[in-house]
DNA sequence: AGGCAGCTGCTCAATATTGAACAGCGCATT
DNA sequence: AATGCGCTGTTCAATATTGAGCAGCTGCCT
């Protein structure tokens, strides 16, 4: 385990970024357009899926009809991962294209392989589950904690910096108020209520496209 | 990266029960008594924690003051993992016993190279996040769909399972109307209110302890 | 042009939830 | 015995939230 073997090693390196980006055993690209499914809820689940680009929205339906979006997830983050741990697993939610995407979908014999045998690979997916984590329980710990009005606060904030990397999108793809309602558990009726009234105070506009002003952080930092 | 490995593995099987199970470099035991503080919520964080025995309570403070239970954590789980990504990481929650128990602390440097070297380990680690995801998700998804009715008819069915394997517990630890509050993000008011209600309606008993009948479960799942 | 579907803006009564107050109880301390 | 502490049971007015309905706007399809 050392000189022969680190030898080997450096002739072959295994790039995880190459094993996301491209198609491969086991391993396929789609291009979605919006509103594509790539899986729904209650369905036997073998098979994982990253994505390239694109937006993808994460719901649930319960038991009487209501449809909660529990996460948006943008490029590098994996979506089904549920399936890896039991061979018999059906999906906890169901996931559709939010925008055009393009996701690369990974059988679940091939991941476990990965998983298995490549430290690199496993230790990119250990950080992303641990940050994935980290923003499951913060949304948890907002909803345990804000009002409606500042839960819609953050999330038009975070959507504003959904890419992320450096200065934050001050304008917004394009969201009904019925999808936000649902990402923070209310309803139309008060997302509409807040959204006029964060408009009428200047902190969003809104006439074609939905922009975001920093000053919508004064809603969620005070008191 | 075959037949000599392969012997020399078998010499020396990496036992991650026993990794876990005793003290060792870069691992102590504590014996905690219910109300000790593990660590806090702002603190630097550079170890991990693992539960040997006992219940660890996870809270959150609000800007506000206001007082979140997010997790109840039992045996077998770890806590604390956000510190092994990055170096200079802040608690983001506050972790104290919530009965007497025993944990281990792994130093941030020893559990990085444990999931480095140890494939066993880091795959055992990589299905414990995913469990966990699996669960905050579900506990999100409660919180976006049910009234707090059914949120603390849950909570309560979870706690009375909450040693698992297989029968579960009918008669649960001791637990107040405000620790339960912060559980499901509500007021006491409100845990007050329906728990009399589940009593007179016998779902119930609740002298000196509390015991939950399995006809709780009809608060969650009628309509 | 006409119709349809999806979206927003608005209203309102019915409910759910909060936050605060007060009394009583058991228990440990002094 | 007296005190304080943490908990429960109870009440209540002030707010927040729901759910439903209705009108108007836009873009899309035929």
């Amino acid at each position: 385990m050392n000189k022969a073997v680190k030898t080997r090693r450096s002739t072959r390196v295994f790039n995880a970024l190459a094993f996301l980006a491209e198609a491969g055993k086991g391993r396929t690209v789609s291009d979605l357009k919006k509103g594509d499914a790539i899986f729904s809820q209650g369905e036997a689940a073998n098979a994982v899926f990253y994505v390239q680009k694109g937006k993808i929205k994460l719901t649930v339906i319960s038991k009487v009809g209501k449809e909660a979006t529990i996460a948006l997830l943008g490029e590098k983050q994996f979506l089904g991962e549920e399936c890896i741990t039991a061979l018999k697993m059906l999906r906890m939610a169901t996931a559709t294209a939010f925008t055009p995407a393009t996701v690369l979908r990974i059988e679940r014999a091939e991941m476990v392989r990965v998983l298995h045998e490549e430290k690199l690979f496993s230790e990119l997916f250990v950080a992303y589950l641990l940050a994935r984590n980290a923003r499951v329980q913060e949304d948890l710990v907002d909803q345990l904690f804000n009002s409606s009005e500042k839960r819609l606060a953050r999330a038009l904030l975070l959507l504003a910096q959904f890419g992320k990397e450096g200065a934050p999108e001050t304008t917004i793809p394009k969201i009904s108020q019925d999808t936000l309602a649902d990402m923070i558990g209310t309803t139309r009726s008060r997302v509409n209520f807040f959204m006029n009234r964060f408009r009428k105070l200047g902190f969003i506009e809104y006439n074609g496209k939905l922009s975001i002003h920093s000053s919508l952080l004064n809603v969620i930092l005070h008191d």
